[in-house]
DNA sequence: TTCTAATCGAGACGGTACGTCCCGTCTTTTT
DNA sequence: AAAAAGACGGGACGTACCGTCTCGATTAGAA
């Protein structure tokens, strides 16, 4: 049996990050230190610091690793109930129990820590943000979308306001503010604009 | 005899403040200690404590003791020009230094404390969310916009994509960024609504 | 109206005094401090520093306060009696609880502190110690002790074993080792001196 | 490869207890702060609380630490001799300066804190004064010393009164003094018992 | 296999800051 | 005028972690 995968080094990189999240879910990220993640994963501390220069790097990692099967990117020809589909079901993992504190406390760090900012923007937000614009730019060029709208920008007025809930004003986001957030934007604030069709 | 009013009270909760401003904008709050900002004030450790029972939040009284003379929500008549105008003050205001790292912080903070969130909210948040909303009242009164849009809704489409550039991407928050959020959320995304005139 | 005796200043004095020996029995000396005795005595910290000027002089003063009428000098005619009696109600006094504890962490204090050194021998040993050496002098005028025999040294060799074990051995003062005292001190350890008569 | 033994941890260890010493010797005892001392012996306050749980203990260890060649308990065959030898050289030793404050602070320290006590004599009174005891054991058997005479009472009478002057009165323990103890001891007070030779 | 050489756990280490206690002084308010 | 109440600057407490640094004790691959 030559080794079934999982080095050494491999198997406490994983117990380190699994170590962290325990930690962090039982004490919150604000009280979580090296030393207890070491202790908890049975570990050196100098093993943590061999592998992340940082607590938030560390953190980042171990809230990355957790998988991301629940996020959806699906294109059924409909954008608006794609859209609602990919968002409802990424607020349904980052803005609830038990992971919904952690992603806050995570861009909470990304608010100190630079190096954690462009990580998480690198790692997660920019490859998420990357398959929503496809959509985007397919539902565009379906003409769902009105052809000179800048589509950053798009994806900004559609994220935008779920994140000011979640980091600001700490209201729930409930899949009825999901859909109440896709109509406005696709209807515009404007009087002479059209209403999308409501949600059947 | 008028009395010089600033007893020794104030003067020590004044003294401080600005201690922990000084010392945030010197080291970031992520390196504020109370022990520093009571050495800086020339202060007890206690005198801090007494007055504030987290590092939070007297920096969240700290930097909410700005003069907010920077903010204006006017009412011209012109309702997109008029949210520009706030919209573009504010952002100047919090998103640029000196004053933008400590907001970013601020909010930080307030991911991993729920108190500090809590005090955001009521003590800034809301007050100028109140006075927004009250000019798009009027806006939707004058026919600026439809009457069945809400407006808390409305609120949070327009300003999510600036918070979300501020905390999430770090991109910068230009005059012509706010100019595009502006179109966009009055046109809307669908091809069938008109667009707002372009500034000119 | 000449004041009913016990004017405020003095009530405030003695209540002072009586809280020092309920947080000194409560927590021990070394556990006392200013503040706890004023908050006992229902009194402000100032109303404590302007009576004494250190936790020693203050304590000294509350422990000399006790009544010393348990201390006893008689003059019986037989000056080993009379010996054994004045030791053996000092050291009931001093050596035992509740007054034991505090009487040594007294004399602690006095190694730490020369004026409550100073205090102490002037206001309580010094006073103590002529009362026996009036007694040994009548003894010496008696016959009853070698007419050579230097007083201040006998007093310092009947006192100074009792104290020896009371400070460095804390072995128990008994009242058979103050006898065995009394007969060494006075036989001598040469074989050619004579032993007194042993206690009936 | 003799390994010049003294790892870190020993010289951790003494660097803190001449610190002790330095600064006891400076300030006194009673201002002697672990912070203090770990500053000075340019160490971690932890470092000190590893080794010592109480400052008492800290210091007790500082003081043994001193060599304590200057004690000699010699045996000449002439046992008052011998003990005005052991007595002397302890007195100078343990009354004068530099290590009489100390020793006095030690034992003050002792009255406060039953560790200190228990440790101060396990570990340096009853070593010496098994010496002592040896030797007056042997001066009983050369007939030096009354038979019945109880040799634990001997040491007690011997010693108690050069501790009587050292932490009650505080007068001056010279040289004298011993002399006068002993022979007043080995006399006896009474008038029918015999002097012992005076010091040539 | 035997020997490097790396890695590991364990935790000591110098240091910073924590939040608390108490010092002795100073203010404020009440009586 | 004296008091209680307690705020104040300061110093030290004992603790928690930081990130670095020894330690031996496993490994594990190279000789």
């Amino acid at each position: 049996m030559t080794d079934s995968r999982a080095s050494r080094h491999d198997s406490r990189t994983e117990a380190i990050m699994k170590a962290a999240l325990d930690v962090a879910l039982e004490v919150g990220y604000a009280r979580l230190s090296i030393e207890a993640v070491a202790t908890r994963a049975g570990v050196g501390k100098h093993t943590v610091y061999r592998r992340w220069c940082s607590r938030g790097l560390l953190f980042l990692d171990a809230v990355l690793s957790l998988n991301t099967e629940g996020l959806s990117h699906p294109d059924t020809g409909d954008v608006v109930a794609d859209l609602r589909e990919t968002m409802t079901k990424a607020v349904k993992l980052l803005a609830h129990p038990p992971w919904g504190p952690l992603y806050r406390a995570l861009i909470g760090e990304a608010q100190h820590d630079p190096e954690v900012a462009a990580a998480l923007n690198r790692r997660f937000i920019e490859p998420q943000t990357a398959d929503t614009l496809a959509r985007l730019k397919a539902a565009k060029e379906q003409g769902e979308i009105a052809p000179d709208f800048d589509l950053d920008l798009a994806f900004d007025i559609l994220s935008g306001p779920l994140y000011y809930r979640l980091l600001i004003t700490q209201q729930p986001v409930t899949d009825d503010y999901i859909d109440s957030v896709l109509r406005a934007v696709f209807a515009g604030m404007s009087p002479r604009s059209r209403p999308v069709r409501r949600r059947s």
